[in-house]
DNA sequence: GATGAATGAGTGTTCATTCAT
DNA sequence: CATGAATGAACACTCATTCAT
């Protein structure tokens, strides 16, 4: 038997991410997307059951490799601060070399397809961060609030400043990123 | 002759509206949005030069009401801190009254038609809350820090806390928001 | 009673032709023919019963007009040879001086509506024309061969002549049309 | 994997030349031509860019053809006048036993498509002719005048005479063709 | 008489998916 | 496994015509 052809499942998901960041998700049909990876539209159904499967995946993989490198180095040994200084660069520098795939995310997860995902496999990946907050409440370091609201404050400010449609008249960099990781540790720390 | 039917164009914005809510931006096809609006496609184009026009205008119309809500009863004369309080209260207001509208904008803002909306006219509908801000700066009770920046912490986390996709695990009230206030002045504040 | 309006009349004909000459003849719309005519489309139907009724009667109308100018002036008791040459160069002339006009009958004769005109009110303004080959059969000038025949050497090749796309290479001038009466003459004389 | 279909292909000429044929240039819309084709209107797609590629090549297709049968046993070592008159009869015979065909590109040539045709690649089917007519002129056999003005005395006349609209009152017939042929060499000849 | 609104039926084209090889 | 051919259903949009004023 003939094993399928990693290449092929790579150049996949790389042509679907070029595409919708270069058309945006409604013109990303199956057809562009089989001719910017090279192969037939056919094949694309070897790899994937539908297109639905098609996005879907691309997006769990993106967010899994998302979690994956702010777990590297990870050290919850570390003052809380520290960790999320430390996971707050992370993350921008996930997003500033990996523009194409962080856009992607963001324009999927906009889309009715975003509620296809099993957001507990995507979750697991950000446990040991989630664990380093209940911890921070614990030791009364961090607001006593709602999971949901902190998010916000923690997460959600680095992926507007990384949109360029949020932020279309400011040039980021490194100063402006820890200027806001301070803003977001006032608003959380106790 | 026949007179244009404000009910009519009434009814494709509320269609456009239900529909993007109901099955997503790339999905609500103009034959769809007809349907909804009990009206024939053909219709549509008396009142909309095309798609791009109807999903376009009807972005504005719900931007241009957020803002006059916004601007509602607004007095610059009190303490930054009140204007601001009252701002996202009025926010929070205008989200929960009208969810469907403000998910419209969610999509549609993340949507390739985002590009295509004069900016400024919206813009204006938010100046006077730009003003408060930079007196705010001047005055040294907010910090000194690029607008796009404070923007991320003040507007950004009521869109966040009010969208359904991010803030799953939490049915929001007041309280919520009084606490998400509270963060976010901590964030910007001097 | 109102009475209808000559100038709208005037306006829908020449709207037709210059459509027709611009954008060809099937996408010549109505509603195109109307704002073109600076009228509404269901004006038109006030001055015509239907598109077709519009496209037919001005093709009548143009062949009207061609077949009055080549009467004009018409005199029947000149040699035959001389007859044909005259109105060789009236129907040069016309075709030259009216342009337009004579493309828009090229176009109208090679669709299906042209089966819906009644040649008969076409042809007797041609009548005196055809009178004058009969006598030169008689008369032993012409050669006696099937009128359908004579016409193909007769009329035909002014049109083709004047049709820039037959005639692309040639800057057509008195001259050209000269020779080109030597040789149908040729043709047809005995 | 499927292989393209020869018959399909030829379905889908066939049916456009039958569609035009019947109904006209104008009312010949894509989907009218496939289900005479018996395919799916996206089917046509596979084997044609779009509608105008379908038109275009089935003009040039047709035009090919006739220079093909006008160059069959094509021998210029005869004398000019028999070589006119054998392309002539060909021509006829083409003409009679291809009625639709030639009706085709009687309609696409008065349509804005034929602008788009490479006119090039057809002459060159028709170029041998074209040598036989220099040849005439250089030995004062066919009169020295403008290739185009030539054109429309020996190839317009059968064309004209072939198009039923322009000779509706005649039978056609070999003999008809004879006496055409003399009267049009009675035009050209010096 | 004159008109812009209104529309069902149609336009050319692309879609996600399956078929046959 | 891999593929281009094939397609019914849908797309955004325009049509010729009629309606209501």
């Amino acid at each position: 038997m003939r094993v399928k052809d990693d290449i092929k499942q790579e150049s996949l998901f790389e042509a679907t991410v070029k595409l919708v960041n270069d058309v945006g998700f409604a013109a990303s049909s199956v057809s562009k997307i089989a001719k910017e990876a090279k192969v037939s539209p056919a094949t694309l159904y070897v790899y994937h059951k539908n297109k639905e499967d098609l996005l879907v995946s691309t997006y769990v993989e993106i967010k899994k490799n998302i979690g994956l490198s702010l777990l590297k180095d990870f050290d919850d040994s570390l003052p809380i601060r520290d960790i999320m200084r430390e996971t707050w660069h992370k993350m921008f520098d996930y997003v500033m070399t990996h523009r194409p795939y962080f856009q992607y995310t963001e324009q999927f997860a906009n889309s009715p397809y975003s509620e296809l995902v099993d957001q507990e496999e995507i979750e697991k990946y950000f446990e040991p961060f989630i664990q380093v907050i209940d911890r921070g409440i614990k030791e009364k370091i961090i607001k006593d609030v709602d999971f949901d609201i902190l998010a916000v404050f923690i997460f959600y400010p680095v992926l507007a400043l990384a949109n360029p449609k949020t932020c279309k008249n400011l040039d980021l960099n490194r100063d402006h990123i820890e200027t806001a990781f301070t803003m977001a540790w006032d608003a959380i720390k106790l």
